[in-house]
DNA sequence: GTCGTTGCAAAACTTTTGCAGTTCA
DNA sequence: TGAACTGCAAAAGTTTTGCAACGAC
């Protein structure tokens, strides 16, 4: 099995206090709704979209619930803030995943079961960056997605006929 | 200035007629609108959007119009087909480019300008099969895309205020 | 007090779908 | 002839926006 083998990276702020500092940059307020949704998103490490987000607000107890235009308002925010950013489309949904704290990776897509797969290569970067220079062009972000069949289902189906498991 | 550096391969069957076997593998037919699109779509080889190709489409003095739904439905069944592929999302739509004819290439993508650079590199690919083998991942495919500022755009603005012009 | 912000409902947009009539094989 | 196809209009689904009330600084 695939394990995620990336570790997060030290940061000297918390996200929070990181979108607090963008806000102050552009004259925009911290606002408690605000607060809440910085906190919802990086509360897990899961990949996530807009739509999941909301559904995590709505089922809060503590009864912080937060609109539907705000959600999507502050996603774009974070993402321009550095906080997060689209990886894919799923399911016709921008996918986000957390930008802050955590080191340049890349994913495969399973085809089939959906599963997303982290890794990082940093001789795939550096080639990128000769590429782009051949190019006279200035790297900012990169996206790679690998597609394809994941461990799990590039196997036989495990639920073999019975005679099998007799052998 | 970056050149499109990549060559078109060597082809057995013309596009259309490819379409019309794929066609043929699921007993579906090959109708007057299919044909139509299927000669516009590579008509030209520049990457396009469904928008796109119902104003092309819409332009033509043949007046071989061709409606909304059906070049939708077409655009799925191409991408099926192995025809044409997906390579991004702009301005939300779905961007769509040559699948068929063309080798594997990725892309320098300007945050600018939009201008969107092919490259080709091999190395890239191997790292990604090395990757994949490591994590037991079977890979049907790949999608690198690079952001950043293209040449024209990272250099000074050519448009300068009228006083430098003066000095 | 002044703006920025929120929530709501409505709008905007791309893409999909149901259906009646048409066409291909 | 019959199943597949088209075009239309309407629907679906996500994301955006106008606006009046509200809240941060």
């Amino acid at each position: 099995m695939s394990e995620l083998d990336l570790e997060t990276i030290a940061v000297a702020v918390a996200p929070a206090e990181k979108y607090r500092e963008f806000l102050a940059t552009k004259s925009l307020r911290m606002t408690r709704e605000r607060a809440i949704i910085v906190d919802e998103v990086f509360a897990s490490h899961e990949h996530f979209d807009a739509d999941q987000l909301i559904q995590r607000l709505a089922r809060r107890s503590d009864g912080k619930r937060v609109s539907r235009s705000t959600i999507y308002r502050s996603l774009k925010h974070l993402e321009e803030a550095g906080l997060i950013r689209k990886i894919a489309r799923q399911d016709d949904r921008d996918l986000y995943e957390h930008d802050y704290g955590y080191p340049q990776h890349d994913h495969l897509i399973c085809n089939r079961c959906g599963t997303l797969t982290e890794f990082h290569n940093e001789q795939i970067s550096e080639l990128l960056e000769q590429i782009a220079r051949d190019h006279g062009f200035r790297i900012e972000g990169h996206r790679t997605e690998v597609y394809g069949l994941c461990d799990n289902c590039c196997r036989p189906p495990v639920t073999r006929p019975k005679k099998l498991n007799l052998l």
